[in-house]
RNA sequence: GGUCCCGUGGCCGAGGGGUUAGGCAGAGGUCUGCAAAACCUUAUACAGCGGUUCGAAUCCGCUCGGGACCUCCA
């Protein structure tokens, strides 16, 4: 059996996993800005998440997942007008900050769930530990790296990369970044282009403003995601993750705090997603192409051809590596529809034909298909490198290609089409593998299901009077019934063993 | 401009020096009262040009194309 291996961000390769403390294991996600509503780009870093999550915990790991909730706003853009995303929201929306940061976190969570990501152990909100970040800051200018001006706290940057590998985990060099670092208006405060913010001071008009050593004001970018992780997982813990996009400034600038406060990198595995595009584009407000949960599952958008349902955009997301850019478009989720629905219906046959077994023929090892030993071996392998895959830098890609090979397979014995049998140790391993990872790993969950016991006692009436018809060659009513019933979205499929099966579609 | 990543068949995507990835779509067939589903078979690949090698989609170089970060962003 392999070690599960991570791929560190830090240091750009595939590393294996040992927590610091097992069997404990310390995770913390960047969470959303709940600012405005979720969109698809959320969707792949809580999937991914998620799904690590999940797999750390079948591992036997005992996980400590922590993401936050931002909802102290951070701002627009550094330095120009110190305006609070949030408070500029509410003005607009006619809101109380909190009511607006409410809304959308609860919508977030709706999304979430609709998703099937686990809830983490600990949601941590930015407004809820002003002190602890505080507290920080005060211990980062007590250690001497970090100055006041007018109110606002500054990290000396200069200063930290004398001494630490500022840069490390982007690649920057802090040379070339203050060479390039854009000029932008109000930067003056500032000693040095790199440095960055602790904490801000509130202009007038800002609403979202608290007391501080240094007067009113509001917590900087990064410090709230050092402070929760901290409180909540100590220092340094496990895993850290996050989207590409945050790698820089956000996560450099948490290594540079938490090395000053804390004495040590904060983090020993940095992980990143990468970023979803449509039409080959970064998704993103200032592209004008986002598309928002609510609009991805009800189809109302201009680039959407159909509605999708949350399970198909969760196993599109999975079918590729975490690291690898995923296109969007019609095409690819209308395909991953398709695959979904015939994982699951192999799932569903598979479990019958479990169930179907005698009892204790399921434990035992039953000779019988001796001259098979190759198809169950193959099987066999199948199975365990679902494993290896996962462990392999969680290549979901690879489990669920894997599972794939394994439908016809499922499909032909469940069919009775296979001309070799499998022997029933083999069809319980099989069932337990796909099952535990289709759900239990990977996450994922029927599209659709009949409603209700009403709906399937209906339909079984309608089944048996079709049958009935079929019986007499009574091929207009039989046909009928299958015709109108596929118009609502029922389709009736004659089995072979003479049972009818239907499917939602 | 700086740093980094990527370019796989109609579409999506694993893999990663020699052996079929897989999905969706397409073609042919088996089964069926007819369907649907399922099963079987199946074409079109590794951006281009050089190099290393017995052998390269896989390593190296260059060219072209795309993207990310450098600015709030998942």
């Amino acid at each position: 059996m392999s070690a599960l291996t991570i791929y560190n961000s830090l240091t750009r390769q595939k590393e294996v996993f040992q927590p610091l403390h097992p069997p404990y294991v310390g995770l913390y996600v960047c969470g959303p800005t709940v600012s405005g509503e979720s969109h698809l780009g959320h969707a792949r870093p809580y999937i991914t998440f998620d799904v690590v999550y999940r797999y750390l915990r079948h591992l036997g790991y005992q996980v400590r997942y922590v993401r936050n909730i931002t909802d102290a706003g951070h701002f627009e853009e550094e330095g120009r007008e110190a305006e609070d995303k949030i408070a500029r929201g509410a003005v607009l929306e006619k809101l109380e900050p909190m009511e607006l940061v409410q809304k959308y976190t609860r919508l977030f969570h709706w999304g979430m769930q609709q998703f099937n990501c686990l809830d983490p152990n600990i949601e941590p909100t930015a407004t809820g530990h002003i002190i602890e970040q505080i507290s920080m800051i005060e211990d980062i200018l007590a250690k001497g790296y970090a100055y006041v001006v007018n109110g606002s706290v500054y990290f000396d940057v200069v200063k930290y990369a004398a001494q630490y590998p500022y840069g490390q985990l982007s690649g920057r060099v802090l040379d070339e970044l203050l060479a390039t670092t854009r000029e932008l208006e109000g930067q003056e405060e500032k000693r040095h282009k790199a440095d960055f913010a602790l904490w801000k001071k509130a202009p007038p008009q800002h609403i979202m403003r608290w007391k501080s050593p240094w007067g009113e004001g509001f917590p900087g970018w990064h410090i709230e995601c050092s402070a929760m992780s901290t409180k909540y997982l100590g220092h340094p813990f496990d895993i850290h993750g996050g989207g590409m996009d945050l790698l820089f400034p956000h996560h450099e600038c948490e290594i540079a705090q938490s090395t000053i406060a804390y004495g040590e990198p904060p983090v020993r595995y940095w992980m990143h997603n990468n970023m979803i595009t449509i039409n080959g584009r970064k998704m993103g407000k200032s592209y004008n192409n986002v598309i928002k949960l609510t609009e991805l599952f009800s189809g109302q958008h201009p680039l959407l051809e159909q509605p999708y349902h949350p399970m198909v955009v969760r196993f599109y997301i999975l079918q590729t590596h975490y690291r690898s850019t995923l296109d969007f478009s019609n095409e690819a989720l209308q395909a991953a529809e398709r695959g979904l629905q015939r994982l699951w219906e192999a799932h569903d046959l598979l479990e019958k034909l479990y169930r179907s077994m005698p009892d204790g023929q399921a434990s035992a090892m039953v000779s019988g298909g001796d001259g098979q030993l190759e198809l169950n071996e193959r099987i066999q392998q199948l199975c365990t490198d679902f494993e290896d895959a996962m462990n392999d830098d969680f290549n979901t890609a690879r489990v669920l290609a894997n599972m794939f090979e394994l439908v016809p397979i499922i499909n032909a014995a469940g069919h009775q089409q296979l001309g070799e049998s499998l022997r029933p140790a083999v069809v319980q391993l099989l069932y337990n593998h796909f099952s535990l990872y289709l759900k239990d790993i990977l996450g994922l969950q029927p599209v659709k299901k009949p409603d209700n016991q009403l709906v399937e006692a209906l339909l079984d009436l309608l089944i048996e009077i079709r049958k009935e018809a079929r019986l007499r060659k009574d091929y207009a009513t039989s046909d009928r019934i299958r015709q109108q019933l596929l118009q609502i979205g029922i389709q009736l499929k004659d089995e072979k063993d003479g049972s009818v099966s239907y499917t939602f579609q």
